[in-house]
DNA sequence: ATTCTGACAGCAA
DNA sequence: TTTGCTGCCAGAA
């Protein structure tokens, strides 16, 4: 037993970060998928916070493709404009409408089972 | 140390 | 059916 678990905390955020990151290009991801790939299926509140600290990674992470499990955009006004996140999700060929992808099922990106 | 919040999700009324 | 409450876990005040 090495590193096995130095810093539990910070490690959650850097999974969550890393997992996001892996998100293909015109794929989208839930909030619970990426909690139940952590291992805790209900910490998807926790998911969206680490997310909120995505923002302040060196990194670009794309948060805009991750939204909650109605494809809803919950999350579109942290990106600074409302907008945005939308914008970017259909300038990767996600359709949205009404701040909600239409073909969430088609773009949806598991990470249990692509990861 | 305690309390509250937070980009959700699931279940109850 | 819709609406709302609770549960989850961790970080910030």
């Amino acid at each position: 037993m090495s590193q096995s678990k130095q810093k539990t905390s910070s490690d959650f955020f850097s999974m969550v970060h890393e997992v996001t990151r892996c998100i293909p290009y015109g794929r989208i991801t839930s909030y619970g998928a990426i909690a139940r790939y952590l291992g805790s299926g209900r910490s998807a509140r926790m998911v969206g916070w680490a997310l909120n600290a995505s923002h302040t990674s060196k990194d670009f992470i794309p948060a805009h493709r991750v939204v909650n499990h109605n494809g809803l955009l919950t999350g579109k006004y942290h990106f600074g404009n409302s907008t945005t996140m939308a914008q970017l999700l259909e300038n990767e060929g996600i359709l949205i409408e009404n701040d909600r992808i239409i073909n969430f099922d088609e773009k949806f990106w598991d990470p249990n089972t692509e990861l």
